[in-house]
DNA sequence: CGCTCGCTGTGGTCTGACCACACGTGCTAC
DNA sequence: GTAGCACGTGTGGTCAGACCACAGCGAGCG
């Protein structure tokens, strides 16, 4: 029963440590997680070749690849042809890329409908914000949540030229700036995913808001309000001026369907769905190219998160 | 360029809708993802053959059952052999296990350290349990999130027989159900992949309670505060509960080194580690298969995520 | 009319081959 | 002696073809 004939593995090949395995590439799979249980496999080792961990499983090279394959949809190894130390299936263990293809797959696939994303960002992005005003108060001193990087991006979005793609493409990595600065990896990879997710939703809703002007200046003060709240240790009001900053826009830009949050009480202006068309406030006077945020609005986006 | 010689596809391929794919495999993903975005798959949906699939793209078969993989993965697709309806590659988008995948893939290749991941539990949790609770109060009436789930498996829990393994996997189903009230598959996704991705270290970590019946009757008594706070609609209430509550139970089992979080003051017993090998309190007198509590925390998980 | 057997099409796997690529080594030219 | 280049080698990436296991479906037989 060596290998002869491809006699299609009928039950589980006993060849190695994993136990239970209807299907090849599942085996090579679990070898991988368990040799990285294990502490076998760290993050810069080299997996095996893709020919000898095939004949080390005793399954074919393609089933190893679509083991290998899975492995760096999911973030965990870089692969790179050519040879050398840089060469071959390398441990990453970048979390974003695979959290964000997840949320962002599930989204497309109706596994996660957009209300639902939106909604778990207003549960989870005041709780980050809270967390993170608290780590504040306790370590005042020298320990405290880096906020320069989310200070800089908000600086880079007072750029007044900005279109909407670029000054949401900074928003996001604002918000992703804050809940990296919690320093904790899975609640910024679970940010990132949950941005990621709905971009290009996001972007399809912008000719929706009646004044692109507008909302952007309040967008880049609610930001301001956000990091002094933290930086002053006061974790409801951080949460509570998260909250109305994430819920108003996605109100303002009707991504929210009348879904289970009823827009809490925002101190802003509260955005009323009845009249749409309501002539928008004038852009301010400087040299503004007229109209221009209205472009990319289709669902070509960047597809960069594989 | 048809197909005279395998060429390898040097540039993009301009078959179909997929701009940017330098491999081949990336061109069956995105052209699925594609068409679930644009509305041509939903759920319950079944993919084109994937011989068809591999001619219709210009790629190989094995490319395109890379792409298959990992959506199997993630849960966006089920493939079955044999013919017929339930045949074939279905979109059935269910996030819970690629969720899952991801977490517990991030945490065994060192990407998502377990202090992070038992923090991201800290935030996370007690904002689910307020907005639980948020929502029991506003729709007192009808619609509250349904809590009877939560609430058969603490009944279930308190059978006296439950050995930790069996306890902790319906104290985890638990803490999921919670999640499943707010009725937002993507909390009860991101809650699913939190705690299996811990699973195993959980499960090796009982041995370092002082005392397992003590834990457990705590656990029992805190769920039970936990779902009381929600029912009433204190949402602070049941925040601070699940926090301590959760806390409370890493920090006993020893699984927080001394982290970020420094056990925010809890009403319960403030576990001192500094006293690790106290008289452990007696287990109650009724029969109990002595030490049965140590069997079972190997690495030898379930594996049924994939 | 009911049952059975085989046809058909699906995913699952294996094999072997080739290509593109990058490193390393050794030879060659200066 | 040294700098430069060419080739060998081993890697992942891809393809083509074949076979197997499986489940439905229909034609044929009892």
């Amino acid at each position: 029963m060596s290998a002869t004939t491809p006699v299609h593995e009928g039950p589980a090949d006993g060849t190695s440590s994993a136990p239970s395995a209807s299907r090849a590439w599942r085996t090579a799979l679990e070898h991988i997680e368990a040799r990285l249980l294990g502490g076998d496999l760290a993050p810069g080792d080299h997996l095996p070749p893709e020919r000898q961990l095939a004949t080390q499983l005793g399954v074919s090279r393609s089933s190893v690849r679509e083991a290998i394959r899975v492995l760096e949809v999911l973030g965990l190894v870089r692969t790179a042809t050519g040879s050398g130390p840089s060469a071959g299936a390398v441990i990453v263990a970048s979390p974003d890329g695979g959290m964000s293809a997840v949320m962002r797959l599930q989204v497309a696939a109706r596994g996660f409908p957009v209300s639902d994303v939106v909604d778990a960002r207003l549960v989870i992005e005041p709780a980050i914000a809270a967390h993170l005003a608290g780590l504040a108060r306790r370590a005042d001193g020298e320990r405290a949540p880096d906020l320069t990087r989310a200070s800089a991006l908000l600086d880079a979005m007072d750029v007044p030229e900005l279109e909407p793609a670029e000054f949401l493409a900074l928003d996001a990595r604002f918000h992703l700036a804050l809940a990296e600065a919690s320093g904790n990896t899975v609640l910024s990879a679970t940010m990132a995913g949950l941005r990621d997710s709905i971009e290009s939703y996001v972007l399809q809703a912008v000719p929706n808001l009646p004044s692109w002007w507008a909302t952007s200046a309040r967008l880049r003060t609610e930001h301001r309000g956000i990091v002094e709240a933290i930086r002053s240790g006061d974790a409801s009001d951080a949460a509570r001026r998260l909250r109305a900053h994430v819920a108003g826009y996605y109100a303002e830009s009707r991504m929210t369907p009348p879904s289970t949050q009823p827009t809490p009480p925002s101190p802003r202006t509260p955005p009323d769905p009845a009249i749409p068309p309501a002539p928008p406030p004038q852009p301010p006077p400087p040299t503004t190219p007229e109209a221009s945020w209205r472009r990319k609005a289709g669902p070509e986006t960047t597809h960069s998160g594989f």
